[in-house]
DNA sequence: GATGAATGAGCATTCATTCAT
DNA sequence: CATGAATGAATGCTCATTCAT
């Protein structure tokens, strides 16, 4: 019903939803700052309950085990990623080509953005109980198709040439994080401009009929 | 370059080199498979004591902190790593297409022989002292930069085109670990051999001159 | 004696009498479940107030403390102990003899009937603050009086020959609850008619005059 | 092997089976005291560590759970009550009559000696996990069909005469347990001698042959 | 009178690390 | 060099009780 976020799975001794909602929104807040800075594991109860202004107490009216804070971390992330992509006309541009581009452009801006975040997912992901796992990984999936669908597209506009959509659009959604999971080598080199730039042309050339005669 | 492994880095109170190097690979041995079925977190010193069959006092004699354990884990398989890569002669080759390919070939093969291992390094990595992450960064640093010459070797031979060899190598590094780490989402459509087909003639036809008229 | 239940011993913040005397009632009604099932230490309040309906605000307005609440349940329960001794006419039954053996028919059938209850006063009662304790004591003295006053009765009428009525009492009340508490020892290989029958033979023999020559 | 007092049922991370044994006797003592005093659930483990003067840790190193030590509380006891039984020479009396007379002496006795301990037993004993439990139980009604023996012994002899021995046997344990369990109500007006007394005259009456021409 | 969110002390338990033998 | 018992601070979590609405 309500879009964007929501944390119906997580169990919770509180009957107002508004109230729940606003907590968890609280809690994720605080708990995220802690858990990039420190990782899950390091960062205790205690010191999310400093962070959040929550008495111990009252935030396990709200969670019912630490892991669904880290559930929450990445729910509220992944809300907040969402509505970014959403925002954009991205779904409504015509041109493939032009449609990929704004898309990676976009992404790019967002993983910049939220760099500290997709860190956090790739190194605390497996943390989370299998059910919510699922749930991140679903979403991750649904990027994954969503550039396959572009490139589906093109290829029947007959602007892009690719054999596998399916892998390729693996390969660009894991191609996103370069920065955060790897940037430690070149970000002193490189603006994250220039990166994205060098990331961009990567892509788009693998994937443009056109390029062919340069 | 080193004759094999070495962990001198860590302080210990046994005297005997020879000693100390044979127990540091016995630890490594025992908590490598730890470490990977449960994380270094969720792994516990007692266990890492009863899985390499040296005592908790005696365990303490070779490594000062826990961390140490997680560093000697990383370095071992890198040696392991690098041992892969040094076998063959791909150092030897002269024509650098074969050379790059043969080089991808050689790490698709390592990676995938070390899928855990390297998804570990992804997750648990950040959690070493500043010092020795240090020296794992280098490692990988060196990768990137063997890459970057074969790359360079091949523009210099006018066989590859490639505007930013560094960028680039920074890439081909980071695609080497799509599998383990994104490979959930599409492990079980594709064999590995047919991934690792993909992976290799997405990264040769980016780096190819020649690759223009198909 | 006082017509049915009442709890004026704990301390209320209602005022009116009949609400306390029916939320009271609900309270004992639920947690007497929960007690039995789980024992006292291992319910909560929030399960209390659960089971009975009640919020856990309105709860703590009908009690002051957890305790009460043991005392509650054990107070409803005593009530309907004695009113199933005060339903029988056995106070105007003229024999001894005669009313010695209802009185013990009648108490076997309430202690089988109030099993978990009985063992639940066994088992927890010593929880209680020690004026309910005292109050829950002096019921259970009446009753030791109640088979006194039998028994000594049955002395003044020739009919019994016991040496110390008051000890005999006591041990007869405590051999009521056999079953319950050393059940678990011969449950399985008699009924509980069985068991009921050999117990009334056993202290009835031991009471009465006639009994020598068999 | 070792006659009276072993554990070997605890999981325990210490080897030296000595030590285990000799500290399994100290958290007992220190943790008896406590129990008697405020209950299994109202003593924590801080407090049982202060009294045996085992730091927490070292504590854990002996047990498993909180539960464990209730269980150890149990078990030395039962060691005790066993030993008792043993050193005198009742299994060697040929006569029935004494043998049964002098059983039910030293139990009185015993069971005064330890009357706090049979009451933890009967209010605390619901708390062991089943299978400590099931042990306890166990022993229970080893002592129960020991008195079953001597009471069948007698009838084969000629000199009590009983219909069921074994039921008559529960309820000699039973009656042990009078003082501890309701002495509340009769030990102001007695000394313990004339309690025991009169027990053993009234369990006497009951299965003596000869008690029939009084 | 009723509601249920908030409090925070308290609990059992774990575990990296030390050190006497 | 090796052993393993000992330490105790720290952790995640519970729950009786209060109180503003």
């Amino acid at each position: 019903m309500e879009k964007g976020f929501s944390t119906n799975e997580i169990e919770t001794q509180i009957k107002s939803g508004e109230l729940v909602r606003q907590k968890h929104l609280q809690i994720a807040a605080g708990a995220t700052r802690l858990f990039i800075k420190k990782g899950y594991f390091k960062t205790s109860i205690r010191e999310i309950s400093k962070a959040t202004g929550i008495t111990i107490g009252n935030l396990y009216d709200y969670i019912t085990r630490k892991e669904d804070i880290l559930y929450l971390v990445f729910d509220v992330f992944h809300s907040a990623w969402i509505r970014r992509l959403e925002e954009t006309g991205i779904l409504k541009i015509e041109d493939p080509v032009e449609q990929l581009r704004m898309a990676l452009q976009r992404m790019f801006e967002t993983v910049h953005v939220y760099r500290d975040m997709v860190l956090l997912m790739y190194t605390e992901g497996k943390l989370l109980p299998k059910e919510f796992l699922r749930k991140i990984l679903e979403n991750e999936s649904n990027l994954v198709k969503f550039f396959e669908e572009i490139i589906t597209r093109g290829i029947e506009k007959g602007v892009f040439r690719v054999q596998d959509p399916f892998l390729l659009a693996n390969v660009v959604v894991y191609l996103l994080s370069v920065e955060p999971l790897r940037g430690w080598n070149f970000r002193k080199d490189y603006t994250i401009e220039q990166i994205n730039e060098f990331m961009m042309d990567f892509i788009m050339d693998k994937t443009l009929v056109v390029s062919k005669e340069k």
